[in-house]
DNA sequence: AACTATTTATAAGA
DNA sequence: TTCTTATAAATAGTT
């Protein structure tokens, strides 16, 4: 249809082919949507020129997924198979695994127990028996780290409380010095003086934690 | 293009519409496989009649999967969407299940337990406590099982060492009868009219268990 | 992209 | 359905 007949084969010169294949493209799609008007088709047409560009065409009455799923259905072919058939696989496997970690946790927590004999209730007793023993060694690290550092804090607050003597003999050493230039202090400071009164010393020192993110491990 | 020209809106006469759907049907495929030919077209063409049933052409240098593939690409459209995504939304899901298991689990064993702070390490503590005392609830259920059966099968030997004694006794009496009667007898049988040494007279009897199954759950 | 001679598709009829 | 055929529509080659 056209100056000359042409025969069915690729069109070598490219130009030429790029302007058959717009035209025939834009003819098959006029052609798709008369078949749906004129017969209620329902039609999907996908074209793909070589440079990759896509054209598309659906008929209104339905959507491309649709018609896979019919095309799925009468055909028995799976068009997503690959991704899909996977995705069902990992799934079913990925769920027994749940199923039997499951299971084990139940067990190990005591329960649903009565199917098992009696060699499998010992290894049960085994792991737990070891769970215990690894977990009392992690709780005695915490205690340790704790004991240890009970002792820093003691040993930080004796040279403390030795440097807020030195600090309150040297303060003394200046009051008499101030007096003796004349200055006037208030009777009421000379309760600390008396540096042997340890609770009335306590206020007066705040220890800050050696191991700085001790607080998040308790 | 025919004996007169036609609206192009939907053909009220069914068997009209049947005929031109099957001419016209034919024709877009025919021009499908032209442009795939003529300008190295790629085509997806799937067609559905009223009724149901379906033609496709996909051109021969691809397949309807590949073409769905780069259709996706380029459209962006998710075409099996419904069940691929909810697919990938659920393995997602029982993935992160398994992932928590998998780590109580390793923390039952008593394993990976660095991260946890103290009173997560008494938590686990608690678990395995109370997995231990099930669990010899559990263990403990079949030593009664098994004392019981003890007991059981003792009560029977007993019932079946009176019994074979019995019969000794009356095989004695028979012998004895016998011999009133005039019969002999070897010696050597004398051996067992001994009833009383338990050993000689265990070989003569093999008890089975009570209950049927015993040994499975052993 | 527009034109047009020609081929092709197809509507109607059988 | 299929064949026929008059006619509409599509399009190859040209401008």
């Amino acid at each position: 249809m056209g100056r000359g007949k042409i025969e069915i084969k690729r069109i070598e010169n490219s130009s030429n082919r790029q302007v058959t294949y717009s035209k025939r493209r834009n003819g098959i799609i006029k052609k798709a949507k008369e078949i749906t008007v004129l017969c209620d088709a329902k039609v999907s047409l996908i074209i793909f020129a070589t440079s990759g560009k896509m054209v598309e065409y659906c008929s209104p009455s339905t959507t491309l997924p649709e018609i896979l799923e019919l095309y799925h259905k009468q055909s028995g072919k799976k068009l997503w198979d690959p991704k899909h058939e996977n995705l069902s696989n990992e799934i079913e496997r990925t769920k027994k695994e749940n199923d039997s970690m499951q299971i084990k946790l139940r067990h190990l927590k005591g329960e649903d127990l009565t199917p098992l004999n009696y060699r499998e209730l010992m290894d049960i007793e085994d792991a737990l028996e070891n769970g215990l023993a690894g977990l009392r060694d992690k709780l005695s690290e915490h205690v340790d780290v704790w004991r240890e550092n009970i002792n820093e804090l003691e040993e930080m607050n004796k040279h403390l409380i030795f440097d807020l003597q030195r600090q309150r003999e040297m303060g003394m050493e200046n009051n008499v010095r101030e007096l003796e230039n004349g200055y006037h202090h208030q009777s009421q400071r000379g309760a600390v003086n008396n540096h042997n009164d340890y609770n009335s010393q306590m206020p007066f020192f705040r220890v800050q934690p050696i191991q700085p993110n001790l607080q998040d491990r308790i």
